[in-house]
DNA sequence: ACTTTTTTAATTGTCGACAATTTGCCATGA
DNA sequence: TCATGGCAAATTGTCGACAATTAAAAAAGT
């Protein structure tokens, strides 16, 4: 039994840890649609029509409204039947709301990976940190956190758990919403390299099989991430009302 | 050939919590084959296909692979390209992972409805808790965990938690299965009562506002119930396994 | 000028048919 | 006898057209 199929979420990212599965017509618009979406081509409350996007990829309704479905059920469009679909908009509340079932979740995948984890796979996690710490030192940290380097490390957490039913709840319900709001809300000022030495706790702490500081540390990580999250929403509202007011 | 009663799942449910949306076809025949699964007249592992389907129903592919995409989504069935969808079949490992989960969401979502649940919303669980009471004493405590009566008080608290996040993953992604699994695992032995009994402790929690007292309620609630039913598991394994013995 | 009604255009829902792919079967060969 | 290749049946993927519903625009009435 396969649950997790895990989405090829980016072809550029360094590692890779699943296969496309480009077979069907419907799976490649889903993808394109997905990273039109997430690169914000496809603005967020933006209304889509079958037949617009029928004619902009040049496939039939059928395969399309294939993919539409998919992305409502990972929860980037959002559908009303005999009315239509849009893309996802995320209020602050509403991301800050995801940001604690991360929480929730992310805990308990470390407090698992600490338990679980194969000494293969540790290794594979030191690999990511090493590469992105040659990435950091070449960028000042600036691109860490806003490519997918970051995901990268929380998805092999998230498989370290040896639980499907988590690997398929984060990395198909939770990380592309993740995704879609990185690009709008990269960290700022230290808190990459922040970031990145929290990173290398986490990976200590599993290492040393502390199943309840791995829990901690992870549960701080995400919590911090979310208070950045927070902060860069609120500037830009600011900066938005201000902008309305002239 | 056609069987055009359609009954949106939980009609017979006391207590509605949300109107079933039963505008389209797709939606009927989903709400149908999810009824189908649920109450296992298609067993689970069994192959189950399109021109079948589609007889069986008396409607076209098209709604019919719309409401399959939507129990895909729910993960109450599962689909391989060009070869076909079958029933979920859950392993007992996976069946207890699913059981980790909902200790890790339904304890976040007990402490955030002890902090935001309205005075309203408290009298509400108070009369689902009163209505599974004369339940409970008319029949002996016997069928009160294996209806929907158990399930209905768990939405409540999932929605006392206002988060829309933690509501929809519970909901939409992880009470499909656990109600799939509640009809074949149905509660045995002194666990009704004790688990109705959890749950007065936790509504005084909720209604006390001890936030932290109620998730650890809920989480030996969610863990009480997750040994009963790999007890129940374990014990139908074992009886199939002398079955095929002899 | 504003509200209400009617009409009309666009979009979604549904259907049947055709093409592409997979699977099981059967024949052929070693 | 077993492995291998191709053949055939069934199933999934895709398409274009038609029907049902909704939203907006136009018209009528107050």
């Amino acid at each position: 039994m396969s649950l997790p199929v895990f989405s090829p979420h980016s072809a550029d990212s360094p590692l890779e840890m699943a296969t496309p599965e480009v077979r069907t017509l419907a799976e490649r618009v889903f993808h394109q649609l997905q990273s039109d979406i997430v690169r914000g081509v496809l603005a967020p409350g933006s209304k889509i029509t079958e037949p617009g996007l029928s004619k902009t990829y040049g496939i039939s309704r059928g395969p399309l409204r294939e993919a539409m479905r998919r992305l409502e059920s990972h929860r980037l469009i959002e559908r009303v039947p005999h009315v239509g679909a849009r893309v996802v908009k995320l209020s602050m509340k509403e991301l800050i709301e995801l940001f604690d079932v991360r929480e929730a979740l992310e805990s308990m995948a470390a407090r698992l990976a600490a338990e679980h984890m194969s000494t293969e796979e540790i290794q594979g996690l030191r690999d990511v940190l090493a590469l992105h710490e040659s990435q950091a030192d070449l960028q000042r940290g600036e691109a860490y956190y806003q490519r997918e380097g970051d995901l990268d490390f929380h998805y092999r957490i998230v498989q370290g758990s040896h639980n499907k039913m988590l690997m398929s709840l984060l990395c198909n319900d939770l990380y592309y919403l993740v995704r879609l709001y990185r690009t709008q809300f990269s960290a700022s000022g230290t808190r990459p390299q922040r970031a990145f030495v929290e990173h290398h706790r986490i990976v200590d702490a599993i290492e040393a099989g502390d199943a309840e500081l791995a829990e901690l540390l992870m549960r701080r990580h995400v919590s911090a991430s979310r208070a950045n999250v927070a902060d860069r929403y609120a500037a830009i509202l600011t900066q938005q009302s201000s902008a309305q007011a002239e």
